[in-house]
DNA sequence: ATATTACCGTAGCCAAGGCTACAAAATAGT
DNA sequence: ACTATTTTGTAGCCTTGGCTACGGTAATAT
């Protein structure tokens, strides 16, 4: 199946190619044996427990990885675009089964890449291989962080405790008490695992008491101190 | 500082060093500049928020990682026995300061490789990087799938889904219906993120539904189907 | 401009579960 | 055997927060 136009150009945004070259990536890509493939919304590109062999690389559009727990609800994992990886985490830990499912959230394209021939030394162009696992050790580590993030988020009981601990990352990530987030009230409630009307109720309690002001997807810390000193109850 | 005795020895149990052979390792070692250390319950091995150029490889005894929430509060993040790392996922995820603090939780020992000379090719013996760098990306995925699981039971809304999507991983894993957790209800609360009290009462619940059985640490699962349609009411 | 849809705040009801306190049972130590 | 300590079950109170429903506002399409 042929390549699709300007993948070379598209892959040098993807983090896997970072400190790659365009024409290296070019000479590099025939001997990682890509399988490119487009899609429509709603296709399955990868189904929980069946084998996996490959990586992906979304080229266009966005794919959606949801998890099905023990009893057959859906729970979203992520939501990745342009020059995000998805299955690498899977298929590096070692099974070769897909433990989550892929669908595509929108029209697009994907590139499918067997995660052998990344981890494995090849034909020509070694020192680049070198760099390909390296960046993926990077991304996959990356990976993990955030999910450790996550989950100390999801362990704080109370939802004032989530809220402050979510706020005071963004606030020290962006360095400013006046930040934007990328999620809506949903998505954040989601992320947060809570309730969207208790957790807007917690919000306006402490907008009511001038701890932060928001408007929106634009939130303000007015009061840094009484932020931190947030925590649970219990000792 | 002189490295311990019968270092290679142990080490070869590393799941870092998988696949090497022992006079490989011995003869890799001098080249990851290995920085030996002693510690007694206790000490900090690693603290946070300071510069780390390192991970750990426990070689005896056990170390803790807390990681300190924004409000100061301490949670558990792991405890690691012998033959397993610290410290790699944030060495690799790019930053350069430990993310959480590593306690000693024994009297023991640890080797320290600056982690820059694990994921560079270097003199001789190059081979073997290539197995390390890909036996740590097997590591670093390894826990990513650890922890995603984690987050799949805390994401669980509800008592009465966390113990049986719980207690059905359980079952899945060991193929019984009876079976033995390693944890006490203390833990297996803190686990899940529930308090103790609370999670006895819904297991007593489940036991008077017929639904399970258990004695301490023995749980037998009476009714399957039971188990498994539970989920949430919420739709 | 108007219709349609997504997004967000608010209110009220109520159940799930957190918490303290206590008792019984098991385990460990002497 | 006896005591001390840890572990687990139980009871009752009461807060947190989930849920439905609705209204208003912003964004988008027609």
């Amino acid at each position: 199946m042929p390549l699709p136009a300007m993948t070379a150009e598209r892959l040098a945004d993807c983090p896997l190619f970072a400190g790659i070259s365009q024409a290296g990536i070019t000479s590099l890509l025939p001997c990682l044996e890509p399988n490119p493939r487009s899609f429509r919304k709603g296709e399955i590109l990868g189904q929980a427990g069946s084998p996996q062999d490959v990586i992906g690389i979304v080229l266009d559009g966005q794919v959606q990885v949801q998890q099905e727990n023990f009893a057959g609800e859906r729970l979203i994992v992520g939501l990745f675009g342009s020059g995000e990886l998805f299955g690498e985490v899977a298929a590096y830990a070692g099974r070769g089964i897909w433990p989550n499912t892929v669908v595509a959230a929108s029209d697009g394209q994907v590139l499918f890449l067997p995660y052998e021939r990344l981890s494995q030394s090849c034909c020509q162009a070694c020192d680049y291989h070198q760099k390909l696992i390296r960046n993926m050790l990077g991304i996959v580590a990356g990976k993990a962080m955030l999910m450790n993030s996550r989950l100390s988020y999801l362990k704080l009981r109370g939802m004032r405790e989530k809220l402050a601990a979510f706020l005071y990352d963004r606030y020290r990530q962006t360095s400013s008490k006046t930040f934007l987030i990328n999620m809506n009230r949903e998505a954040l409630a989601d992320y947060l695992n809570v309730s969207r009307p208790s957790m807007s109720r917690e919000l306006g309690r402490m907008k009511d008491e001038g701890i932060i002001d928001f408007y929106r997807s634009s939130f303000t810390i007015r009061n840094l101190e009484a932020l931190r000193s947030i925590r649970n109850s219990r000792h």
